[in-house]
Formats: structure tokens, C-alpha cells, sequence
DNA sequence: CCAGACATTTGTACTTATGCAACTTTTGTA
DNA sequence: TACAAAAGTTGCATAAGTACAAATGTCTGG
């Protein structure tokens, strides 16, 4: 007989197989954006895409990095157009970034071909294998819940 | 009516959402061993983990950098004890490099520590969602395929 | 056996990321 | 209105990663 601890391991290996497929598309999708910026670039860029304009001060506390390392990487990406930095028209000592349409197509562009590259797998499978990929995947992310910001930032995403 | 459409892009959806909470389990298992080591560092440390001791000029092209830039990152995971590095028993001019006890611990303690996430994860789903979490990540394991280890490489994995 | 090919390391130079300390500007308040 | 707090930037310092060129040591074929 097969015991309820083979199913469970059975399913944990091929959602850890599953994960692996899953990573190499994510990372291939990335691999545009990473010729034009560092990893720590197109994670601000990521972060402040997502969350919206943003005062120097908070977007330094989002990443975890210190205010005078974030004014580095905020010029870097300012230089390559990416992101606008201006004065806070409410107090004049804030300064607020926000992503640049340039900025945006490039996150946008990366998300695009992620999902391509997903459609493409499930293209090859038939309706019904389709929807049961569909039913995992839901159940799955439903189960492990939203990743948190610091976790995500790991891997520079 | 639900067109056939709407189906394909609710997988994709379902799918694109998973993928993020898998991402964060990815994320959160290395967080341990990112204290130690830098991304490129242990990025090496799987590839020849995985691979078995390598020669530097082999371990340079499977890398994708330089061989005086390997030189230099041998070197410091050289001095935490994470490698080993020795003159070829065949060819005194090629030099091995090997991970070493300490290193396969982190790599393998990595790999626990995922599995461990996806495991209890998995744990809060009755035993007939596990199963179709477990259906719906073979399929989609079997259509994607291996990812290819180039792509692994952009995420440092 | 030795001249050129090969494998790796070293010297040098540059970029990014990083933090701390000091400085400038702006606010807010006693 | 002064003065302290707040927000950012700049000056330094350091470490990692990167590549190119040159040096070192080792092999190998004519």
C-alpha cells in the first residue's frame, strides 16, 4: 500500500521540480533587464514600479539599505533615465523618485515575457492537463500566501 | 459563456502567482546562506556542488566570467574553507577545485530548508488539494522542462 | 630538447554596492 | 526668532566582482 507520508512526499517533490521550472523562466524573463542594470537597480526599479513614488527616506527603509547608498543608486539610475527624482512639492527637503516611463516599459517588458513564457509551457499541454495545472497553481499559492517584501528582496526582486 | 480563452489565462494567472510565492520560499531558504556568501559565491558553490571538482578553466566557462575573476572568487571562498583547490593529480599546470564539507553542508542545508517550506506549506491542505497539488506541479514540471543552466545562472542559483 | 601552446595566477584598473560621519538645507517649535 | 530635528547628499573608506594584459609554470610535438 502506499501511505498517506508517500503522497506528501511525492507532492513536495514535484512542487520542488516544479519550482526549479518555475525559477529558470523567472530568471530567463530577467535576463534583458539585467544587460542594462544591475540586480540591485532593477529591484529598486521593481520596488518603486509597484509601490509608487516615493520619498528618498522610505524607499531606503523598502530596501533595507542606507539613505547615502540608496542616493548612489538613485543617481546611477537616474543618469540612465530610468527613474525621476525631484523636490516634494509639500516640504523641500524631500525628495520624491518615481519610475520613468522608460522605467516602467522595462519592468512591464520583463513581466510580459514572464507571462509569455508561462502561456508557452501550458500552450503545449491539452485543456483538461491545462486545467489542472490551473487548480494546483491556485491551490498552492493560496495555501502559501503572498511572499513578504524581505524575502522577495533576497533575490533582488 | 467561458470561452477557452479565459481558461488558458486563468492558468496563466494562477500559475504567474504561484510562481511568486515559490520565488519567496526560493528566496527565504538562501537568506541563511547569503550571510555568509555573496550570491556570486554561492552561485559557484552549487554549480560545483552540482557538477563535482571541476578544472578552473571548465568551472570559468560553465560560470560565464573571466578565468582571473574565478581565480579571485576561489580565492576568498578558498579562505572561508567553502572549496578546496589543488593541483591536478594529471596535470600539474590544471588546478581542482572542490567544494568541501563545509560547503556541501551550506548547499545541502539550502536545499532542506526549501523543502522543508514547501513541506509545510503543503501540510495545510487536505490530502485530496495536495493531490492536485501534486498533479498540477508534475504536468507542469514535464512541459517546461529542465530549466537550463544559464538561466539558473541569472538568479545566481 | 625546446618553442610554442596551454592553464592559471598576478598586476592593474574600473564599477557597483555598501556604511559611517560630516555637511547643507529645510522644518517645526519653544 | 533661534535652535534642534529631519531629510538628503557628499566625502571617505572598503569589499566584491569584473576584465585585460602580462607573468609563471607546465606540457608536447616536431
Amino acid at each position: 500500500m502506499t501511505s498517506s507520508r508517500d503522497a506528501a512526499s511525492a507532492a513536495i517533490t514535484a512542487t520542488v521540480t516544479s519550482s526549479r521550472a518555475l525559477l529558470g523562466i523567472v530568471a530567463r524573463s530577467m535576463s534583458g533587464a539585467l544587460e542594462e542594470l544591475s540586480l540591485v537597480q532593477f529591484r529598486l526599479l521593481v520596488v518603486l514600479d509597484s509601490a509608487g513614488p516615493q520619498r528618498m527616506g522610505d524607499l531606503a527603509v523598502s530596501l533595507g539599505v542606507h539613505p547615502s547608498t540608496l542616493s548612489r543608486t538613485v543617481d546611477r539610475l537616474e543618469a540612465g533615465g530610468w527613474i525621476s527624482r525631484e523636490v516634494s512639492a509639500e516640504s523641500r527637503r524631500e525628495v520624491i523618485v518615481a519610475v520613468s516611463d522608460k522605467g516602467h516599459g522595462m519592468v512591464a517588458e520583463v513581466t510580459r515575457t514572464r507571462r509569455r513564457a508561462i502561456a508557452s509551457v501550458l500552450r503545449d499541454l491539452d485543456p483538461a492537463d491545462r486545467e489542472a495545472v490551473r487548480i494546483g497553481m491556485t491551490l498552492f499559492a493560496e495555501a502559501a500566501g503572498e511572499p513578504s517584501a524581505p524575502d522577495m528582496l533576497t533575490l533582488g526582486l
